[in-house]
RNA sequence: CGGAGUGUGGCUCAGUCUGGUAGAGCACCGCGUUCGGGACGCGGGGGUCGCAGGUUCGAAUCCUGCCACUCCGACCA
């Protein structure tokens, strides 16, 4: 991409709405525009981190053997009547009239379209396990909204919905879901730990929050300093048995402010051990039986040809909060640091001197070989002084910055620098490339 | 929803107390000089001062109502 070209438009000044380092950034960085409160209008650089992030989050949850859908945003208020939670739901739910007089609803979440598509099809226990995810916007009407997309109204959010003849077999498919979430967040630099949770107004046994710390976070939380620093499993596991891994990380002690038991902490754990934080929640995963399967009747017959309630699990990433938790764990003065696997390009090339032949040429047959080596540069060409160039490269958070000046050029000593260190390698303008290949 | 605050060009803000016909910096446009980490000079465009009503010869400024946004709290897969 083409800088001259492209729609970038940066701040150097705050917008005074914002409060907390994502948000600021996010705005500056020009990623997101709000429309109203907790609604943001994605704008380039944000899209392209966005859709980076939610490409991860697919591949994560194909390889634990979930099947992608997509669920419509505005759904039928009798679904909701029929699993009881049309009037529980309250003023968070954005409720709506068509033409007809019929009522409808922007999608809060989507237990109830997912159970009416499950058992229009399926019958039989040989159909088992399923599990069908989407990532769609979601609309819930919070009463107070902040802290930019990490609380926003409209919001996109992965959700994974597990149907399973037993209880036995939800698990298994729970615990897929479990380390999936573990191998997600560590693809994009985040080091999440999974919490006993509050299973909240959804209902359910068993849940786990996955929370990223942050000193900005919404909630208070504990845990064992281990599981900070834990690796990720990885993709080569036994993905049919993942009792070892969940029991690994379930072991410690790890809990939200809600679920927080101080005399069992203290008990379980090491006073050199403890850790309180405030934490952002990025996943959510849930294990909660028949609660709609049964109201619903979304039935499967067994090998004995009776018809039972399937075991249902519901399974949330915050796709769109996932940029501002990054940005809160990844940013210094200057602006966001992108860790290279959501990063919107993969490398900027700054033309110092747009209209110097040399430097045009030079910045052109870099372009065309880092294209070609599929590593996504952007061109900065804009005729503007040099300075800000350099600002904004820093501002939006691209690893690599690869400096094409007249000086450099005349003395074969061109600049690359990398974001996150800001260690700085020079070389001609071969060597150089050759570095980035690699 | 309880408490607090803010609405003035695209952005950050001054002006409001003490009423007199709207300003600065940044951004933008033109010309010139510049150019290796957010340049400088000269010239220029852009605002029914959140909305509605009231008081007044006259309202950004005073009064009333409403709306939006932000912060603290409560709430929150």
């Amino acid at each position: 991409m083409r800088l001259s070209r492209y729609f970038l438009p940066t701040l150097k000044e705050t917008p005074s709405e914002a409060q907390i380092v994502s948000h600021r950034l996010m705005l500056r960085a020009g990623l997101i525009r709000q429309e109203a409160a907790g609604i943001y209008a994605w704008l380039p650089i944000g899209l392209r981190v966005l859709k980076k992030i939610e490409q991860i989050v697919r591949e994560e949850q194909q390889r634990a053997g979930a099947v992608e859908i997509l669920m419509p945003t505005i759904q039928l208020a009798d679904l909701w009547r029929e699993s009881g939670r049309y009037d529980d739901y309250g003023e968070e739910m954005l409720r709506i009239t068509d033409r007809h007089k019929r009522e409808l609803l922007y999608g809060p979440t989507a237990e109830e379209v997912v159970t009416d598509i499950f058992r229009a099809y399926v019958k039989s226990y040989r159909d088992l396990p399923l599990n069908l995810f989407n990532i769609q916007w979601k609309f819930r009407d919070e009463r107070r909204p902040r802290f930019g997309v990490m609380r926003g109204r409209e919001f996109l959010m992965k959700d994974a919905y597990t149907f399973d003849v037993d209880e036995a077999n939800a698990r298994k498919a729970y615990n897929r879901m479990f380390v999936a979430y573990l191998n997600t967040f560590a693809r994009m630099g985040l080091k999440a730990v999974p919490m006993r949770a509050d299973t909240g107004p959804i209902g359910g046994e068993l849940s786990h929050e996955f929370i990223i710390l942050a000193d900005t976070g919404e909630s208070q939380v504990f845990c064992h300093r281990a599981l900070v620093e834990m690796a990720a499993p990885g993709p080569d596991v036994d993905w049919d048995d993942l009792q070892a891994i969940v029991d690994e990380r379930t072991g410690l002690y790890a809990a939200t402010e809600e679920m927080h038991e101080p005399a069992r902490f203290e008990a379980e754990t090491a006073e050199s051990d403890r850790l309180s934080a405030r934490g952002i929640e990025v996943g959510h995963i849930f294990y909660f039986g028949t609660k709609y399967s049964k109201p619903m009747n979304a039935v499967v017959a067994g090998p004995d040809g009776k018809e039972a309630p399937v075991h249902m699990g519901s399974h949330g990433v915050g796709v769109s909060r996932l940029l501002g938790a990054i940005i809160e764990a990844s940013h210094d003065e200057a602006g966001i640091i992108w860790p290279e696997s959501v990063a919107p390009f993969g490398v900027a090339i700054v033309n110092l001197r747009p209209g110097d032949e040399a430097c045009d040429a030079a910045c052109e047959q870099a372009y065309a070989a880092l294209s070609k080596a599929g590593l996504d540069p952007l061109l900065d060409d804009r005729d503007i002084r040099p300075g800000g160039k350099f600002a904004d490269m820093d501002l939006i958070g691209i690893p690599w910055q690869l400096v094409i000046g007249p000086k450099g050029l005349a003395s074969g000593e061109l600049e690359l620098k990398r974001r996150a260190t800001g260690e700085k390698v020079t070389g001609s303008l071969e060597a150089l490339l050759n570095r980035l290949s690699a």
